[in-house]
DNA sequence: AGATACAGAACGAACGTTCTGTTTGTCTAG
DNA sequence: CTAGACAAACAGAACGTTCGTTCTGTATCT
C-alpha cells in the first residue's frame, strides 16, 4: 500500500491526489454501507440496491469502485478483519503475580466480546463467514485471508501472554477457543434474548479460561 | 417415520389415512430437501427453484404444502430442534466417582459436537439462526420456538448430571458455554480448514468443561 | 360430491450485470 | 501558464434472469 519512503528526498509524499482521495472516500461509504447493511439485514437481504441507497450513491459509483458483488464482499471482509489485529492492550506486558496475569486476560476476553464481536462488524463478520462456507467463488477469494488472519492473531495472542509453564500449544488452543465462542456467542441471542445473560456468560468464561493461564 | 405397527390387529390407531400418509412422506421429502439445500448452499441460495429439484416434486406440490417460504423455514427449525432434545444417553445416571461424571460428560460433548453439530442438520440450522436474527417475520414465527428449546434443553442437561456439589445455576451455565462453542465452531472451519485440528479442539474444550464439574 | 394432492403456467418485482452518456480532475505539449 | 487530450468518477437506463407468489386445471382419495 505504502511505498516505503526514506526520509531523505521526498518530492511526493504519498499524499493522495484530489481524484485519489475522492475515490477513497467513496470505497468508504460503501464498505460502511455494506457492513450496516450486513448488520441490519443480513447476507441474503443485502441487495446491490440496498447497498446504493444506504451509502447514498449512484448505482454507476457503485459499479464503478465494485464491479461486482463478489469484490464488495471481499474487500469488506478484509476491511473487517484488520483492525481486530490489533492487540488488546498495546505493547508485550509482564505480569507480576499470576493473579495480575489472569486478570488482565479475563479482562481483555471481555474487551473482546464488548468491543470486537458484539458489533456491528462483528456480526457483519458472522453474516459473511457463514456466507463463505457455501458459496464456492467467495470462498476462493477469501478463504486465503482467513487462514492467514488465524494464524496471525494466534502469534500476536500468545506473544502479548506469553507464559514459560504453559505450552505455547496450549496458549494458543485456549485463545483459539475464545474466539470460537464469542463468535458462537452471536447467534445465541435467538436462545437468550436477555443481553444481561449473554453478558454474564462472557465474564464466566473469561474467568474460566483465564485460570487455565496456570 | 416408521410406523411401531404390532404384528396382530389394530382396528382404529392413530393411522393416517392414505391420504394423509402421502402427505406426510411428501414434507418429509420436503424438509430434507430444506435441509440439505441449507447445508450445501446456505441460506441465501436456498431458493423455492433449488427445494423443488432436490426434493424431486413439482412446483405447485410444494405450495400446496407450504404456501409460503417462511412457513418452510419455520417448519424445517422445528423439525431440526426436535431430536436434539434427546438426552446423549438414555435415562438418569449415577457415577460412582468423580472421575466417571468427568469422562462422562467430555464424551458427551464430544458426542454432540459429531453427532448433532458437526452434520448436515447442524450446519443447517446454523443457517436458519443467523438468517432468523435479521428477518423480523422469520424472527417473528419462531423465536419463541427458539428460548424453548434453550430451557427445555438446559434442565435435559442438568437433570443428567446434577452434582451435589455445584450449584445448579453454574451446571447450567457450563452447558450453555458447550452449545455457544459448538456452534461458533461450525464457522471455524473458514480459519482452520484441517478438520482434526478441529476434533482436537473439541476434546480440549470438552476436557476443560468437564473438569468444572468437580 | 367434495376435499385433498399435485401439476405447471403466468405474475410482477427484484436481483446483479452491462451498457452508454456526462462531469471532473490530471497531466502534458506548446 | 494554459489549452486540450485523456482517464477516472459518477449517473442512470436497460439487460436478461431468477425470485416468491398466485392462479387455473387435473387426478386421486374419502
Amino acid at each position: 500500500m505504502n511505498k516505503p519512503d526514506t526520509a531523505s528526498d521526498r518530492p511526493e509524499p504519498p499524499t493522495a491526489s484530489r481524484k485519489e482521495q475522492q475515490a477513497i472516500v467513496a470505497r468508504d461509504r460503501i464498505v460502511r454501507a455494506v457492513i450496516d447493511c450486513l448488520d441490519e439485514h443480513g447476507y441474503a437481504e443485502t441487495s446491490i440496491n440496498r447497498i446504493q441507497e444506504r451509502a447514498g450513491i449512484s448505482r454507476g459509483a457503485l459499479t464503478h469502485h465494485f464491479p461486482s458483488k463478489e469484490e464488495l464482499m471481499v474487500v469488506t471482509a478484509e476491511r473487517l478483519l484488520q483492525p481486530t489485529l490489533v492487540p488488546p492492550r498495546k505493547g508485550s506486558r509482564q505480569f507480576a503475580t499470576a493473579e495480575d496475569r489472569i486478570a488482565a486476560v479475563e479482562a481483555d476476553i471481555v474487551w473482546m466480546w464488548e468491543k470486537l464481536v458484539d458489533t456491528r462488524e462483528g456480526r457483519a463478520l458472522l453474516e459473511i463467514l457463514v456466507a463463505t462456507r457455501t458459496d464456492v467463488a467467495l470462498k476462493g477469494r477469501i478463504s486465503e485471508t482467513f487462514v492467514r488472519w488465524n494464524r496471525a492473531i494466534n502469534d500476536s495472542l500468545a506473544a502479548n501472554y506469553m507464559l514459560h509453564g504453559l505450552a505455547e500449544e496450549e496458549q494458543r488452543e485456549l485463545w483459539t477457543m475464545c474466539r470460537v465462542f464469542l463468535r458462537g456467542l452471536n447467534t445465541q441471542s435467538q436462545f437468550e434474548p436477555d443481553h444481561h445473560a449473554r453478558s454474564a456468560l462472557v465474564r464466566s468464561f473469561a474467568r474460566m479460561i483465564a485460570t487455565r493461564f496456570v
